[in-house]
DNA sequence: TCATTAAATTGTT
DNA sequence: AACAATTTAATGA
């Protein structure tokens, strides 16, 4: 329950490598560009570490550079409903920070991850200079429009099979995140706490999508041979 | 580089 | 939820 400020003075610049993950620099000019790591910082989140909560002010965009994390929301209830997780590439929070209100929902690490934070004050600024990233950010919220939406039918969804298998289609979007090759690194539980089920559940759904040939399952992760086939959930 | 040990992850009950 | 089996990571010769 680390607070945010922590996270911030635990900050350090980013390495070169660190640099490549990151989609959206690929799209800015040489000055651009220039402006936007000299601004970047890096901190690392231990596991189940918080990097916003809601009501929080915004002062950072927030991006994944390597682990993985979890956006999820707080009902009146109490329950806690998880809308999708950021593998690394994945860029979140450009809604808030447009306009400047506090965060709406909750970020997560589900395992110990390094997420890289550009401060709103150069996000404006390269919204007002950058016409590649102003493009970035406006497919990224076309994609996570859609990603809400599905991620309401997911949670209505009963069957625990195709609901494992929408959640990791969702993960494998590749227009909201570009660095995502085709294997993912995540265990069943983290995958288990990700889609709200247990972790023997998500085991024996993996399976049988496994059968399926939709995924194929390895030691701590799995490979996706039919993004479609998850998507739809036919096979 | 290889062997041994510890830790993490998976598959079952 | 607890167990055993399997895989990876770490350690040191």
């Amino acid at each position: 329950m680390a607070q945010d400020a922590s996270l911030y003075q635990r900050s350090r610049p980013l390495t070169a490598s660190e640099l490549g993950v990151i989609p959206w620099l690929k799209v800015l000019l040489p000055d651009e560009r220039e402006r936007a790591v000299g601004d970047l910082k890096i901190t690392d989140a231990k596991a189940g570490e918080c990097i916003c909560r809601t009501g929080r002010p915004v002062t950072y965009w927030f991006g994944l550079v390597d682990g993985l994390l979890k956006m999820s929301t707080d009902n009146a209830d109490g329950q806690t409903m998880t809308f999708t997780g950021i593998p690394p590439g994945g860029w979140f929070g450009e809604g808030t920070a447009l306009k400047r209100e506090t965060y709406r929902y909750n970020i997560q690490a589900l395992r110990k991850s390094m997420v890289a934070g550009l401060h709103v004050d150069t996000f404006h600024w390269l919204l007002d200079h950058s016409i590649g990233f102003n493009r970035f950010v406006m497919k990224q919220l076309n994609e996570r429009l859609g990603q809400f939406i599905a991620a309401r039918e997911i949670d209505r969804m009963g069957n625990p099979n195709i609901r494992v298998a929408r959640s990791l289609a969702a993960l494998f979007n590749p227009v909201l995140y570009p660095g995502l090759g085709t294997v993912l690194r995540i265990t069943q539980q983290e995958l288990a706490y990700l889609v709200g089920l247990s972790r023997q559940r998500v085991n024996e759904a993996l399976t049988i999508l496994a059968a399926e040939g939709a995924i194929a399952v390895e030691y701590g992760g799995l490979r996706v041979l039919n993004l479609q086939a998850l998507r739809t959930g036919i096979f």
